[in-house]
DNA sequence: GTACTGTCAATACTCAGTATCAATAATATA
DNA sequence: TATATTATTGATACTGAGTATTGACAGTAC
């Protein structure tokens, strides 16, 4: 399900300029805050927080980061995660229609789609009477890397938060 | 899927003792505060915050309620469930296994399990070959009252939290 | 009744953003 | 190229949703 390794110099090269494009298709104006901003996100793998993203670069100022995280998340191409506790992650998007697989040890996200899904939401699509307008489906695990390595306690706190164990 | 209107007064005393066996059930003291909480949640249809609880009962302390949402969160009585835009709601739960259907309108909380939602569970947990230890699944609709009197309006933002539009 | 310990209210704090706004930079146009 | 237009920026203050702390107090066990 994806290597957990830095990105090599192409895909980094490759994930900028997908977030640039789609900037540029949003009708956004390109900036030396956004370039920044993209050439950081670019080289991250897995997940990271508003805050992480912040801190690493001091020059632009919260609300530009705030704000231009959110442009990505409209444009599509910037997911915004809850982990189980509630605290929110990022990460960058690839393809169209996914749902987020997710580690809670090391907090690393994969996107997945599978038919299972999409025949649930039709048949709950049936069952309910009325106009489905969205939905959100998250799911929690352990990757191997982690159960290996023991990462990430049990002791998630689940409760709550309308997170069901398994 | 039930019905929009005033719980009735025996509704209203079934639910309260069901709160206040939960609390004894998970071991918690029975004081005045949170008899005060179990009235006033007993009472309550579909979903609220916890600010409009704290604002109902200016004698307890903010801390207090927060605590005791918490914990009835932990005994299994309440679910906070998450608005497409990202603000909480909590809502009293009844049966055991179940996954929220949202209204956008109204924000009405109702419950409801499916086999295909277990049956897609049972795949994921096939296909993906790791250990799953949670989901979290909402599902998002206009409710018939809620369609018919035009409450709610098209402009939901779904972007960058994930939730994806039908 | 006394001790023990859970719970309380008040307060200050954190985290994750958003609103405001004057200054500035990117693009469009002449 | 110069200028006009408008989007964007960074600083700052603010909000919403809770959590941590603490000394006072109240439930329960004995």
């Amino acid at each position: 399900m994806g290597t957990a390794s830095p990105k090599s110099a192409s895909a980094v090269m490759q994930a900028e300029s997908n977030i640039l494009a789609a900037l540029e298709e949003h009708g956004s104006r390109m900036t030396w805050p956004r370039r920044q901003l993209a050439r950081t996100l670019a080289r991250r793998t897995g997940s990271f927080s508003a805050e992480e993203i912040v801190a690493g670069l001091p020059t632009l100022g919260r609300a530009t980061v705030y704000r231009t995280l959110r442009l990505l998340g409209e444009a599509g191409i910037l997911c915004k995660t809850t982990m189980p506790g509630g605290s929110p992650r990022y990460s960058l998007d690839g393809a169209h229609h996914h749902h987020h697989l997710v580690c809670v040890g090391c907090e690393r996200i994969d996107e997945f789609r599978h038919p299972s899904i999409e025949r649930m939401l039709r048949a709950m699509n049936a069952h309910i009477g009325t106009e489905l307008v969205g939905h959100r489906l998250e799911l929690y695990h352990r990757c191997d890397v982690c159960r290996e390595s023991g990462q990430g306690g049990e002791d998630i706190h689940m409760h709550g938060t309308h997170v069901h164990a398994h």
